[in-house]
DNA sequence: TTAAAATTCGACCCTCGGTTCGAAAACTAT
DNA sequence: ATAGTTTTCGAACCGAGGGTCGAATTTTAA
């Protein structure tokens, strides 16, 4: 039997163990972050940690499944007021903005991983992927129609999002004002 | 003693070597560009690499160093007009466009590259490093210049050259107009 | 032709890092 | 106390992959 106190311990160390594997890929890059040194940083021996995970990339995967989730569950309640799509475009990259100056490590973590990782995009990893495209997918939605209604200067949609994504990338440098940013960007 | 024929032929060599990198590279990723792939794709023994190459990261680096460099040497005799930043700009814009679309793979290695390596920062392979910064530094120049003379809307520089960064990436799935392209960037 | 130099590569070595084993320790319930 | 159950981890396993060795083969020069 497992108790609901014991659940919740235990959820507490699977964090643990994902807080020490973020710190440990802050430091030393994703290609460095070695299970032995995730140990180490997460104050627990190597073979306890596949106690809690299966393997070094299910560690991962679950990194980018919360934290996509997370972010989506951020944007949700937002970002369906279609009424005023700049509005809300810009509303919403508030939100990820104050996200990701709240835990820019993860957020790095969260755009860079991705490409790095082995990818298998056949297996049940997609999870964290469902909530980026429709992220993403809502982003380019919002600016299609906020360009229909004239709230946007006309310009190719997909060229925009690419600038975007340049932002979010270069967002790790900046500490700042963004709300202003985002509009001089557009 | 060794040839003027056969310092040719040993280039030739180095050469299959690293093309046979490349193609490695563009299949597998970058992490998984292992020697035995390598020597294979080049159809050398893997020993033979080292004989040539003293280890699997001079192999890199020197895919880098040529590319850079090519780069580099294209857009050389255009870059110092600057009586016209803007031409200018979008001249070497076009220039670099019309050699990413001349070997895609290459730039995709010259731009992904340099954040997979393990990044010895300190060491000589500084090389490559000249170029690239030598590059961007003449960009930002022409787009301040070019902002300065009007000849650009006013908008923060570093910001448009994040743009820019982001086009670079986005290159390497469209493979058509640029010139048009980077003007309505702007 | 022949000795030296250049080139090639199979076999081997060695380290690193992910994963597993098994037994001990800590904890829970009776 | 005691018999389970959960948690922990040192030690060992193992494959992958970078790098080396030395001998064989090829090329060069005399």
């Amino acid at each position: 039997m497992i108790s609901n106190r014991q659940a919740k311990e235990r959820e507490v160390r699977k964090e643990q163990i994902l807080k020490g594997a973020l710190k440990v890929f802050k430091q030393q890059g994703i290609e460095k972050s070695t299970m032995d040194e995730i140990a180490k940083q997460s104050d627990f021996g190597k073979a306890s940690l596949y106690y809690y995970f299966s393997s070094k990339e299910e560690i991962f995967i679950e990194l980018l499944d919360r934290g996509w989730k997370m972010i989506w569950e951020s944007i949700e309640p937002v970002i369906h007021d279609r009424n005023h799509p700049k509005y809300t475009f810009i509303n919403t990259l508030n939100i990820i903005g104050g996200l990701v100056r709240n835990d820019p490590v993860l957020f790095e973590f969260l755009f860079t991983a991705p490409k790095a990782l082995p990818v298998n995009l056949d297996e049940k990893n997609i999870e964290w992927k469902k909530y980026q495209t429709k992220m993403y997918s809502v982003l380019q939605s919002l600016l299609e129609e906020g360009i229909a209604k004239k709230e946007f200067p006309k310009m190719r949609p997909d060229l925009l999002m690419r600038a975007i994504g340049g932002l979010f990338h270069g967002l790790f440098f900046l500490g700042n004002e963004k709300k202003s940013m985002s509009r001089e960007t557009v």
